[in-house]
RNA sequence: GCUCGGGUGGCGGAAUUGGUAUACGCACAACACUUAAAAUGUUGCGCCGCAAGGCAUGCGGGUUCGAGCCCCGCCCCGAGCACCA
């Protein structure tokens, strides 16, 4: 045998890259190709900016290439595509900085990501890339706000917003991060200002019900829930006495007598209207609209002060002093609408005008208004009795706030029901009265979708006064293209820099033919990045976003999981006992707009904001009949961080951060990925440690110096078909059970068994995102095949297999020294066999009272009886035994006998 | 404060979900090869103990023949939300 080569990453790596780029190998070449067996595979598109990748993108992207390359081997149909997300402030600053136009700049650092992507070997199709800031991409996010504007869901709006004074720029609630800008961490301030706004709460119950239907890691759609907020509960009517002297019924208590159409009011939020009967006082917030005809003459002046007060406060500051209750009387008084006393009406900036109607009705069972009635003595009444008796006496005396559940007092007809029962009759009593009625409230607020920056997608609207309105553009003439500007900067004004292009600005109006000026706020970051998987499944389309035969089929509702077990263990009669290829017409055909996606990996970082959005606008579309599924996407999961290796988050400024070009210089693209799946486990956070590199290095060296203990002659094996391949239940794979063992010398059997073992194990392990265990399980078999005099050819070849998803240049590379004349990446994945993963010699441990005492071999059919009197014979066990009987023993098949004494 | 994660050797981490705790890798040590070093290979490697054996999965209890895993009560770390009525 001629000397074998040394493994050198570089050569073989860059040879197969070219082979790959050349050979489009892994384009999609057939947007039809049996549907049953599609796999649509998403990462997050790349932020652009001048740094390029660093060494966090490849964890994803590594993770997904693993799962779409295996299930390419299993005859899969994959599209995993990339694009690149170009608008926004880095990019921006960088214009602004320079002074170049940010379209070349962009284009730079497009091709340096590509450059980067290329070199991790990622089997993306590249003839799919998208930009969000090219015109022909950007045509169509212009068009899907026109459908939002002609649908009424795109409104315009004076309104405090959240104000970053550094970047110059208005945020939505979801980019503000405790009060300061998420993206610069400056504390944001509040203006008014017009802002196109999109009505995504108009979503909110459908965001929050499509959520049961998909598959989310939990935590990910937990921050949804929250986020959306629901809760049910009802707004109470509190009538308001202007003036004390004038109002007849001062002192009385007489519910009944209290006037229906009283046009003064304060309507409240409540979840605990089972509190009502507590309720001794109002607070409103400092922005609430009535605070003005509330505020009697006397109180003017206080209460005047204490609103400027908190206006100049920052959102942090505000909630900073978390315990301090401060408020101020207004001076006047409402009525309670179920006990029919009057409450003092206050200001407190601890109600949020944003939230409910921004007021409260406050009582003794909240700790907030517990504490504000303390501290400006303010009565207080309680309600509700605790079952301990211990606390509802502290309780009584006003000595402490029981602010959960219990049982009615001091509520008249109402004494004695428990909280939950209570809610269910005071509500129709109130609402007889017409002072209540049932409401379902959510903090989700309506998204703010404009900004005043050039780096953008202009908005395609004009305002035309003649028409006293805002216009659509006609759609043949999207896209309405970012204009060349000489400066980049946004005002101080707040206005964008596109407000300074007065021959851009002005236009006709599309409808009337006369003056109009053209919007010149842009579209916010988030708008490019809540369609994009959608323009990958037809990426050239110039008729539409996408064409609707393509999105069918790739975001088709096809559920081939990786676990059928949900399938098959469903108690569901109607997937019961049949899973063969027709439950899945059955799904497409009844289950209108079921699918999405099949697999979405991202980082947690985005689901609130971006999973959200991208949500919110694929139901929308589904609504009005352009895309054929409600949801986006079928699965959601997330990667844990790469921290430095001082276990902080990576930064520039602390000098830990990672380049992933030097590492694949010193130690080759497949040691580099194979080390980001090895380094821990995928949802959690790990120190990035180059020592482990060295590792899966040596690692790999190793499979590579295995191919000398290959003796026998390559058995030829025939690349399956891809119809072969999609019938996966097959008996024409080669490599599949026992045909392949044909071609065995004289290993053992016990390798044959943890071949197919590792099989199994790496299989799996792959689709749980487990990469650490299955490269753990590769290393077990390469150390096994070491000891080994001889391996087979059939067994390398199953061990390069099983690694091509995780190092497919080094696979590939001994694929075809091994004369096979296929790719790999298209060559069957390995068939498992439970029969040849039998061991026939088992290993049984005995305890003794819980202790291991001994170990025995025994052949692996050993029947019980065998197996127990084997283990009390031992040497061992008797020793233990001292010659007493065993109360009791206990075998667990094929793992351990315990006897207890 | 609330909601999710998590706590296992010197380090990153395994453990088929109640059945041999510490797989795999790193680091370390000894040996082999070498003039030497690197690389590579072999062996060892939780703690105490000469051994038999004992003790160990954040802490304290419990259930069980048997607990890293289940139950009760705490402590610590990470992430998210946070005056949400």
């Amino acid at each position: 045998m001629q000397r074998m080569q040394k493994y050198d990453p570089k050569k073989i790596e860059k040879k197969w890259q070219k082979y790959w780029e050349k050979n489009k190998t892994f384009e999609v070449k057939d947007d039809f190709a049996h549907p049953e067996k599609k796999f649509y595979a998403l990462i997050e598109f790349p932020f652009i900016s001048g740094v390029g990748l660093h060494v966090g993108h490849p964890r994803p992207f590594t993770a997904m290439d693993v799962i779409a390359r295996k299930r390419r081997m299993e005859g899969y149909n994959v599209l995993y595509p990339i694009g690149y997300d170009s608008f926004g402030l880095p990019t921006e600053n960088f214009a602004i900085k320079t002074g170049r136009p940010p379209q070349e700049i962009v284009l730079e650092n497009i091709a340096n990501f590509k450059r980067q992507l290329k070199s991790l070997g990622y089997s993306f199709d590249w003839s799919r890339e998208v930009d969000t800031s090219d015109p022909k991409y950007y045509k169509w996010t212009q068009w899907i706000f026109l459908q939002f504007f002609k649908h009424g869901l795109a409104y315009k709006k004076n309104q405090p917003i959240n104000w970053c004074p550094k970047d110059k720029i208005g945020l939505a609630n979801e980019e503000v991060v405790n009060g300061c800008c998420e993206r610069c961490g400056t504390p944001t301030e509040k203006r008014n200002k017009d802002q196109w706004m999109l009505a995504i709460t108009k979503y909110a119950d459908k965001l929050l019900d499509g959520l049961k239907t998909v598959d989310y890691i939990t935590p990910a759609r937990v921050q949804q829930e929250n986020w959306i907020g629901r809760s049910e509960g009802a707004v109470v009517r509190f009538t308001v006495i202007l003036s004390e002297a004038k109002d007849p019924r001062h002192g009385k208590r007489d519910s009944s007598a209290i006037p229906q159409n009283d046009n003064l009011v304060v309507e409240v939020f409540t979840t605990r209207l089972d509190t009502i009967f507590s309720g001794t006082f109002l607070v409103i917030a400092p922005e609430h609209p009535l605070v003005k005809q509330l505020t009697t003459p006397e109180q003017k002046k206080t209460v005047e002060k204490y609103i400027q007060e908190t206006a100049q406060k920052t959102d942090i500051e505000r909630t900073a002093e978390e315990k301090d209750k401060s408020g101020v009387f207004t001076g006047s008084f409402a009525l309670n609408p179920a006990t029919g006393d009057k409450m003092p009406v206050w200001i407190a900036d601890f109600v949020l005008a944003q939230y409910g109607t921004g007021a409260v009705f406050a009582d003794a069972h909240d700790e907030r208004d517990f504490a504000m009635a303390k501290k400006y003595n303010i009565p207080l009444r309680v309600s509700i009795r605790p079952t301990d008796d211990e606390v509802w006496q502290r309780v009584q005396k006003l000595e402490e706030c029981f602010p959960n559940e219990g049982t009615l007092v001091n509520s008249d007809q109402f004494d004695g029901l428990t909280s939950a029962e209570a809610r269910e009759k005071i509500l129709p009593w109130l609402e007889q009265k017409g002072m209540a009625r049932r409401k379902i409230n959510f903090k989700l607020r309506d998204w703010v979708f404009s900004r005043q920056h050039y780096w953008g997608e202009p908005i395609p609207l004009v305002y035309c006064k003649k028409c006293a309105g805002w216009i659509p553009l006609p759609e043949s003439e999207l896209p309405l293209k970012l204009p060349e500007v000489k400066k980049y900067e946004p005002t101080d004004t707040g206005e964008s820099p596109l407000s300074a292009m007065t021959d851009w600005v002005n236009t006709t109006c599309p409808r009337c033919g006369g003056p109009a000026k053209r919007e010149t706020d842009t579209m916010p970051n988030w708008a490019g990045s809540s369609w994009y998987f959608l323009r990958y499944c037809d990426p050239d389309n110039d008729k539409e976003f996408a064409s609707m035969e393509k999105l069918k089929y790739w975001m088709g509702p096809v559920i081939q999981s990786a676990a059928p077990v949900i399938l098959s263990e469903a108690k569901d009669p109607l997937t019961l006992g049949e899973r063969d290829s027709s439950v899945a017409t059955t799904l497409s055909q009844n289950d209108s707009g079921r699918g999405g996606v099949d697999w979405y990996n991202g980082g947690m970082e985005h689901t609130v904001l971006h999973l959200l959005y991208s949500r919110f606008w694929n139901q929308f579309l589904y609504d009005i009949g352009v895309v054929p599924t409600r949801e986006p996407y079928k699965k959601r999961t997330s990667h844990g961080m790469i921290l430095g290796p001082d276990g902080e988050k990576m930064s520039k400024s602390r000098g830990n951060v990672i380049n992933p070009d030097e590492m694949i210089e010193q130690f080759g693209t497949d040691a580099f990925r194979m080390y980001i799946g090895f380094m821990g486990p995928f949802d959690q956070a790990v120190k990035w440690d180059t020592n482990g590199l060295v590792g899966v290095r040596r690692f790999l060296d190793r499979v590579w110096s295995l191919q000398e203990k290959v003796t026998d002659s390559p058995t030829s094996l025939r690349a399956p078909l891809l119809e072969e391949r999609v019938q996966s239940t097959d008996t024409n794979n080669p490599l599949s059970s026992r045909r392949g063992t044909e071609g065995e010398v004289s290993s053992s059997v016990h390798l044959t068994s943890l071949l197919h073992r590792t099989i199994h194990k790496v299989s799996a392990d792959i689709e749980g995102m487990r990469f650490n265990t299955a490269i753990a399980a590769l290393m077990e078999l390469s150390n096994e095949m070491m000891k080994e005099e001889k391996i087979s050819n059939f067994q390398y070849q199953v061990l390069i297999q099983l690694l091509s998803p995780f190092a497919p240049h080094i696979a590939e590379e001994l694929w075809e020294k091994f004369g096979n004349g296929e790719m790999l990446a298209f060559f069957a994945w390995p068939k498992f066999d439970a029969e040849l993963a039998k061991e026939s010699a088992i290993t049984i441990v005995v305890q003794v009272n819980g202790k291991v005492r001994d170990q025995l071999e025994v052949p692996a059919e050993i029947s019980e009886e065998d197996i127990k009197a084997q283990a009390l014979a031992s040497e061992k066990v008797q020793k233990w035994l001292e010659g007493k009987e065993p109360k009791k023993v206990i075998y667990v098949k094929g793992k351990l006998v315990s006897v207890v004494i």
